[in-house]
DNA sequence: TGCATCCGGAGCGTATACAATACAGAGCTT
DNA sequence: AAGCTCTGTATTGTATACGCTCCGGATGCA
């Protein structure tokens, strides 16, 4: 891996102003506000799999027209993290099992194989931020705001994955990491959500030492045992078998 | 490239319709038509890097309004394969030295590893379809339809990746490989397009044969000899060094 | 009473209208 | 004569209007 470029964000002079202060006269960065903001829900689970977004209901909230959050919902629904039915509308995606599945699968690949990339690349202040951002997330879970730290926790893979300085590969892992979040919200266990608390601060260590083939190792059971506490099986058929379900009832 | 003349037709099934010939049953799935169409037309290099597409052009050409064409602009910019600046528009996307490595450092990365996986998975219908989209590209190349090899190629590396069974995944390798493509428009040699003309028959064999570890050395010998097929070197900055450039004259 | 049909509302799909802005060319100023 | 500004035009950004489809409830008939 070479280059010696950076990751630059899109567009550096982004800047986001809150959603309600300025409803008039938003440049057209707002919708970049507006895509982070409905995504951010998504993924802490504030908006579950199969909650319906109104395009009307989303238009007023943002203080913009309906044209605008279409642009935005096409985007999350590229990005799978809602889907588009038509003349149905937009709701949260609700990920199958095979979805979850190839998800894990390709963030296995993908993420491991980038860790002994990072391991050579890392710098001293990449080491700084993802420490920061570990702690972070540990002092989230401490104080039970698990939506905050499912966030943190798919920011924390993605950041790390940039660090590989390979932007296709980082927006690709970026992409995982956000439908992680929705399976972990279809199929997770309650109370046990994802990731260890202390795993992303070995992971850093182990960076920090620049011992990429510990770290690959590491994430590589680190993905297994999220995946592993997932809870899946196929859920119960579009048509549930009533009689079976009342059963007791009768 | 001058004309915006050049778009309409595809060698394939793909209709082209006459200018208005039904205004009002479009159907949103004439979305998706005009989507193909345009990406072949970026793939197959009618459509070269830096090409505007002026949404009034596009919307009279393919008979529907600016608001279709600007959803299907969208996703084109969200797949790079078309760059949106603000306020200038739409244009081909030109990859920058860093993309084109990026892109090959990831389809070595996620199509080597496929390889293994795809031995193990693929029937005998998938075989027989990749020897038959192998052939058709030879022919072409045999014929010297440079635009329709090209577009098989990145077509048949995309079917490849889908045997390995992972939606994921393979719809990543297919936006690395129309990517590949506008890198070998940027930094391609003329007459010596990316792939080996029985590269890929090589591939399918392997794969027939179930050897999983061939198949992924050759197809790793195989982008790599791509990508050193390619001039990478930088392009003249966006604000040419005039002092340098003329201080021979001076 | 049960089912089929009709009707009304709600919400999305598409087109069009209007406003804002960047580029280009011409004219003026120094 | 060269540079700067000013204005005109072309093209995108955003909002709004209208039609169409689907869903739910009410009504009529068997």
């Amino acid at each position: 891996m070479s280059g010696s470029r950076q990751m630059a964000e899109s567009t550096s002079g982004d800047q986001a102003q809150a959603p309600d202060s300025g409803p008039k006269k938003s440049g057209g960065k707002g919708l970049e506000a507006i895509y982070r903001s409905i995504s951010a829900a998504i993924i802490e689970h504030r908006l579950k799999p199969g909650a319906r977004l109104r395009e009307d209901a989303l238009a007023e909230v943002f203080g913009i027209s309906r044209t605008g959050i279409r642009k935005v919902l096409q985007r999350l629904a590229l990005e799978q993290l809602v889907t588009l039915t038509p003349r149905r509308g937009a709701s949260v995606s609700r990920p199958s099992v095979d979805d979850a599945r190839d998800v894990f699968e390709a963030r296995l690949m993908v993420e491991c194989a980038l860790m002994e990339v990072a391991a050579t690349r890392i710098t001293e202040a990449d080491i700084q931020e993802l420490r920061d951002m570990a702690k972070q997330e540990r002092e989230a879970l401490r104080n039970l705001e698990q939506r905050s730290a499912i966030k943190l926790s798919a920011d924390f893979h993605a950041r790390l994955a940039e660090i590989s300085g390979n932007r296709a590969l980082a927006e690709f892992v970026g992409q995982l990491s956000s439908r992680s979040s929705l399976i972990l919200a279809v199929y997770g266990n309650a109370g046990h959500l994802g990731c260890e608390s202390h795993d992303h601060d070995n992971l850093v260590e182990l960076l920090a030492a620049g011992d990429g083939a510990r770290a690959k190792d590491f994430m590589e059971r680190h993905l297994k045992s999220i995946e592993a506490s997932l809870s899946i099986f196929d859920e119960p058929e579009e048509t549930p078998d009533l009689r079976d379900i009342f059963a007791v009832d009768v």
